[in-house]
This record gives structure tokens, sequence and C-alpha cells, in this order.
DNA sequence: CACTCAGCGGTACAAATGTATTGACGAACC
DNA sequence: GGTTCGTCAATACATTTGTACCGCTGAGTG
């Protein structure tokens, strides 16, 4: 996604910009214009207007005039994570040199009313979720129209909330671990309360 | 992780940091000081100096000394996701009410140069990784002081870039799937490279 | 060769900007 | 009443910082 830039660049600004890039999903800020000539190793400040300017007729980035750091990147507003390449599970091959892709979290996080919860056990060990990993749900509006196989956490009264694989079963619902140490808890439909379907994993080590 | 936020805030100082996170949504930069008092309806730098110090001790904000425009939130970067509770594996009873905690995304986003890779393959699922997921890496400095077990891409010559498990046998280095259906990789540590080290796992559904 | 243009070094300067200092006022608290 | 503390005004100052100007070089082009 987003390269999609309008003209090229020459190696001098792009090297410009890359560093900017950096420099800005690390600090969340824009360096001075003297910061930028330090980072390119030279030694007055006007190649860096001049590549600034460049970039700036050409589209790749902007500011206020006169005032200080208020430089932004047009090309991706989103630091997002840059995706380098597949890594290997058998040894598959692949290298990576550029970025091909990146991982654009923001949409996700803003998905309405998503939720989080830390999982607390194994009993979801085969679908590769594990103990202490943090699970991002999504509200569920519409039980009904949930499909089968869905991994949702569910309020079984009595029991409490519980992560599993959800299936209807005519009037009845059966939760399944992804454990064949634990049995399916089948129950009535109007007994079990769902309150969120898996949107994604994360783990932190 | 990062919790709510610490200390509560006078009125005065609440009022500044709303226009402050207003402010940097929409401009995507710190304003200046100046900008602030103008903002406030004041008349005089000082005060703002004062609610920016109070705001700082209180742990909301930060910013570099003497930069211009360097100001950062704390409080809240990214939205962040709370995390309302722990979720069962085996039936454990829990529910949440409230929201205890919040997961903060930004501090591992921060991380210096840290790159995504998407899995390809199965030799991880023992630990929990499967194939497509995407893991974070975070780049590796200093290969001599990994520790042993830990999760690292490296790239093997002649074979490409592989996540395995680390281990350091002397001068030789082990790389060890989490899969009984793969054989460890045995080389000298001069082969292999080190890209980076597991830092997280996303796997989006 | 002449021309253009991106890049570089050096310098200069006005404006923007963070910061320090002093004094005063009012609310909260003991 | 006395003390503390947050707030505000006014002023001053050293730095940071964006910007402009001049001259030079080298690559590409007609």
């Amino acid at each position: 996604m987003s390269t999609g830039s309008p003209e090229p660049l020459t190696t001098a600004q792009q090297e410009l910009y890359d560093w900017l890039a950096d420099f800005i999903a690390q600090h969340r800020h824009s360096p001075s214009i003297r910061q930028m000539m330090e980072a390119m190793g030279l030694r007055s400040p006007a190649p860096v207007q001049s590549r600034l300017r460049h970039l700036q007729q050409k589209g790749w980035i902007t500011w206020q005039e006169g005032q200080a750091r208020t430089l932004q990147l047009l090309g991706s507003l989103t630091p997002g994570i840059p995706v380098l390449g597949a890594v290997a599970a058998g040894g598959l091959v692949e290298t990576f040199d550029d970025v091909s892709d990146r991982i654009d979290l923001a949409p996700v996080l803003e998905t309405r009313g998503l939720f989080a919860l830390t999982v607390n056990g194994d009993s979801m060990v085969d679908a590769h979720i594990a103990d202490g990993d943090v699970v991002l749900m999504e509200p569920v509006l519409e039980p009904n129209r949930l499909r089968n196989g869905t991994i949702v956490s569910a309020l079984v009264p009595g029991s409490g909330t519980t992560l599993k694989h959800f299936h209807r079963d005519g009037r009845q619902v059966r939760l399944e671990a992804a454990n064949p140490a634990y049995e399916p808890l089948v129950l009535d439909a109007e007994q079990v309360a769902v309150q969120g379907k898996l949107v994604a994993v994360w783990r932190q080590v």
C-alpha cells in the first residue's frame, strides 16, 4: 500500500525523506533543519533547504512557513510498521531489502468499541492462543449472524466469561475449546450472551 | 502498559491539556508556548509555562528542553484499548464491568527501528505462531547478548531468512523450530546473521 | 561549449521560541 | 492570621530556527 506519491525523487531527496520518516516515527515530531543537516552529514543548512523545497514541490512534504518543526509527511500520515517480507517456517527462502508493504494498525484500533481481554488458561492453545495473550474483541451486536467456528467471548451464567469457538445447533449453542482436554459446552441459546468476537491476537514477549 | 494517567489536574491544567490534544490531533505537531498562551486567552507566557511544568510533573506530557514544538502527550498517544478483564480458558470465572487497564501500543511501536515479518509455514506452531501471523521484530544490534531461547529472525546463507529459537553452543549457533517435525539447524556463529528478535505477535482474524 | 539544475559551503539576520525572574492576587488549609 | 500553591502579568534574554544570499562544483543536455 501507499507508495502512491507523485513525482520521483533524486537519491539525495529520497535519503532525506527516508530519514525524516524515521525520525518522526521515533520522536513523533519533526526535526529542525539543522538536525537534518547534521544527520545528512552536511555542513550548511542550504542543501537541506534545497531538498526540502523540492520535496515540497513534488508533493511529499509540507510545513508552516516560518514556524519551527512543523514539517509533515504527506506520503503516509500514519506511521505504520513496514512489513519487510515473509519469514520462513520450514526453511523457505526469502530475503528482504526494501519495504514492500506496511501494516497499519490504526484501522483496526479505530473500529468502534473494540476492547481487549487477557487470556487466562490454555483451552485455546490449538488455535495458537496462549495463556497471557491479549485478544482484541469486537462487540457482537447481532449474535444471530455469527458464523459457526468464530472465536467469541461469551458470558455463561454461573460460569463467567470464556473464550471459545462458537457453534449453533438449532436452538442450542455449542462452545468448543481448542484443546481436546476440554469438553464442549452445550447450552440453550438464551443462556449464552456473546460479548465479542475475536479480531486479533496480541502477544508481547 | 500504562494505566490511565497518574495524578489529577486542576481545571486550568485540564483545559490546556484538552486543547493541546485537540491541536495536535488537528495539526499533527505541537503548538508553541505563545500559541497556547493566545488560545488560553492569556497575555503572558508565564502561566502556560506553569501549567506545562505541572502537567509534566504529573506525568501527562513531556518535551525536549530548549527545543521548539517538541511537546508530546503521554496520557494517550494512541487511543489505547481497554483491557476489560481476563477471559477463561478452562472455565475460569471473571466478569468485567469497568476498565481496569489499557494496553498502549505506542511504546511498542516507538521502539527503535521496529519492523514486521509475515510468517510463512508452520515451524513455530508450538510457540503459538501460526502461518500468516505477523511478527513484530526488534533489530538485534548486539547478537552476543542474545539470551538462549529467544525467538529470532536469522539470515542463513543459501537458505534465506527463518524464524527460530536461538541457542548458542560455544562457537556454534543452534536454530530450533518449535515443531518436532523440523530438525534443528546448527551453524558456525559467523554464518548466521541475526536480524531481529521477537517483540510481539499480531494475528488479524 | 553553453546552459540548466541539483547539490554544497559559508555566512548573515530577523523572527520565533523556550526559559528565567519578579511581583501580585485569590483560594484552600491549618 | 499566616502559609502554601496555582494562576496571571510583564519583562528580559539567550538560543533556536527558518530563511535569504552569494559563489562554487559536477552531471546531464542540446
